[in-house]
DNA sequence: GTACTGATTTTCT
DNA sequence: GAAAATCAGTACC
């Protein structure tokens, strides 16, 4: 089934866990590409490196609008990274998506990458964009059901259910502010993440 | 295999 | 003018 706008409106931290072990699907015009999510991080609003954290901008105002919605932010002016907004009220927040690992559409994901490795392909959250074509003209469209999408389902032959014991929390990656808070999660021991 | 560095551009100060 | 939720290439072990 596709996740709905109330899947994102748990709070961000228990969306950024429960989101592990799902697809991402990125419908396009010759077909589909699609990765399982292997890593991801929380940003609630509340946290300093949030970048909703100082309130709302004009590049920022997806973060304050529904959840479900994408938000897309160019960094280090060179890479595209994909966030789901999620929670409501005081878990309001957002969450990177941080790697994926290959599932459908491989061999167009390896022409755009310009790699035939699989771990290259979207292990990092500027390398899965690129590998699904997902750029700044994403940002603010609704996950659902359109031309992104997120699935939880047993209709995945790579499907299983994630559980608790399965999941590693560690601090997050390549951040200056708040680097202290445990609040990436990723896959026990899968060979997709960006790093250890 | 790990470690370090330059590229590139948007955004806010 | 500086910072930034990254990546690819290079150097070295």
């Amino acid at each position: 089934m596709i996740l709905t706008s109330k899947f994102y409106q748990q709070g961000t931290i228990t969306a950024a866990r429960n989101l592990l072990g799902c697809y991402l699907v990125h419908i396009e015009r010759n077909g589909k590409t699609i990765g399982r999510i292997v890593e991801t991080e929380a940003y609630p609003l509340t946290d300093p490196a949030s970048h909703g954290f100082k309130g709302e901008t004009l590049s920022n105002r997806v973060l304050f609008g529904p959840a479900g919605h994408a938000y897309i932010y160019l960094s280090y002016g060179t890479n595209f990274c994909l966030n789901v907004v999620t929670g409501r009220g005081r878990t309001r927040g957002a969450v990177l998506i941080r790697a994926l690992e290959p599932i459908e559409g491989i061999s167009v994901m390896q022409r755009r990458r310009g790699s035939r490795e699989l771990r290259e392909l979207a292990s990092g959250p500027g390398k899965l964009t690129q590998a699904l074509a997902i750029n700044g003209t994403y940002n603010a469209l609704p996950l659902g059901e359109g031309r992104l999408q997120v699935w939880r389902s047993d209709s995945f032959s790579s499907y299983q259910e994630v559980k608790r014991s399965e999941i590693i929390h560690t601090t997050r990656v390549g951040l200056t502010k708040a680097v202290d808070r445990p609040l990436r999660f990723y896959l026990k021991g899968n060979r997709y993440i960006s790093r250890k």
